[in-house]
DNA sequence: TGTACATCAGTGAACGCGCGTTCACTGATGTAC
DNA sequence: TGTACATCAGTGAACGCGCGTTCACTGATGTAC
């Protein structure tokens, strides 16, 4: 962080680090690149040196996103190999990890606006996340006798909405429609009751 | 729809169907006042004798669309009493039912940023939507033997964050993140292992 | 090591535009007598 | 039934503002010789 002169010398991840606070403070809508880049201590004008526009500032923020998204889900997923249980439910954890600890990224990526099909890379990155979840609902469900087992991408689609919703209405709102459980333990007790219904989980257990 | 001269006579209702219009076709941020009013056919002061800003619009619409969605599920709770499981299935029902119905204000609701405390008759409206789905699940766990019996707001929470999930990554999107069932069957499909998994319907079923 | 020059990454001012909102007004409607 | 008057619901023009973006510029840096 040298004290900079005339050039800044590493504006464009500042840049993105501005973006990310202001989303989290002001919501999308209200974020603006002038306010970006004054608080990168920098012109109105500069930011045109290294994003085209400013929806193209946000697909590479949310490009980013989904490809840390995708890796801390793959990450999660390898390391809990000990069962294919474990490791969808670690999978699921990572969702909501993932939500709280980079929420403008998540906001961009879900809530801003921003087509997962604006560019290949982005549609591509969006892509690969949803596959690990879908990868780890394979492994899972081939351990359901056939006559009822059911398709994997519903079984993923379906711990997707739930952990997107969970994060939509529990894991925002400072003053919103609380509820007296954290995310996390929706998202662990949600997850909990729909593995036992597959017959996953022995039938007890949670009290 | 008499042809009108001066005076509009039915303004407000037509400036709020609009509206809704607006933010179906082209979301809740691109929608503007102007826009709204030339589709009356009003000039663009006109709205402000209804509304005293645009924001108020906004908030207005969202109660009107939190009393209907508590009205729609509180008709799908009541007429399903022949088993706390059927009410309970049939308020989760309705909730994707509005969604599809009123995608307008559902967008408003959920999505355009309003505070649900905007007012104290939103802040109402919005709780007694999310009480009628608490009472279907106080009414259902009740079946639950005591010593596994999870919270009612619990479960209510679960559902509802299912529901929300399946609305937002499956109900909408024309082109975006798609999957190969319908949001009607995530959501049926869905509550159908959860409601296994809480023990309430047999374990077999759906292969 | 020094000089010339190309390139890069900033600046500052300005633009165009559209949006929310206000204001003085005016035409239509309703009511009192 | 007719007239006077208050009230209501529109109009049209204008405002202020802020935002995204562009443009001609300039200071700093890197490279060739």
């Amino acid at each position: 962080m040298a004290k900079r002169g005339y050039h800044h010398g590493n504006l464009k991840q500042t840049l993105i680090e501005a973006t990310l606070e202001l989303v989290e403070e002001l919501g999308p809508q209200a974020f603006t690149l002038a306010e970006a880049a004054k608080r990168a201590q920098v012109s109105a004008a500069a930011p045109y040196r290294h994003f085209r526009s400013k929806n193209d500032l946000f697909v590479e923020i949310a490009q980013q996103g989904f490809e840390t998204f995708a890796d801390l889900m793959e990450y999660a997923y390898k390391s809990a190999q000990e069962s294919p249980l474990s490791a969808f439910e670690a999978t699921g954890r990572a969702y909501l990890a993932f939500a709280r600890r980079y929420p403008g990224h998540y906001i961009l990526m879900f809530e801003s606006g921003v087509s997962l099909n604006a560019t290949p890379g982005l549609a591509h990155a969006a892509q690969r996340a949803k596959g690990i979840l879908h990868r780890a609902a394979e492994d899972l469900v081939v351990h359901i006798p056939k006559e009822r087992r059911p398709p994997p991408s519903m079984v993923s689609d379906h711990v997707w909405a739930l952990s997107h919703g969970v994060v939509e209405l529990f894991a925002r709102n400072p003053a919103g429609s609380r509820s007296p459980f954290s995310a996390e333990d929706l998202l662990e007790s949600g997850l909990g009751v729909y593995l036992r219904g597959l017959g996953l989980l022995a039938p007890d257990k949670r009290k």
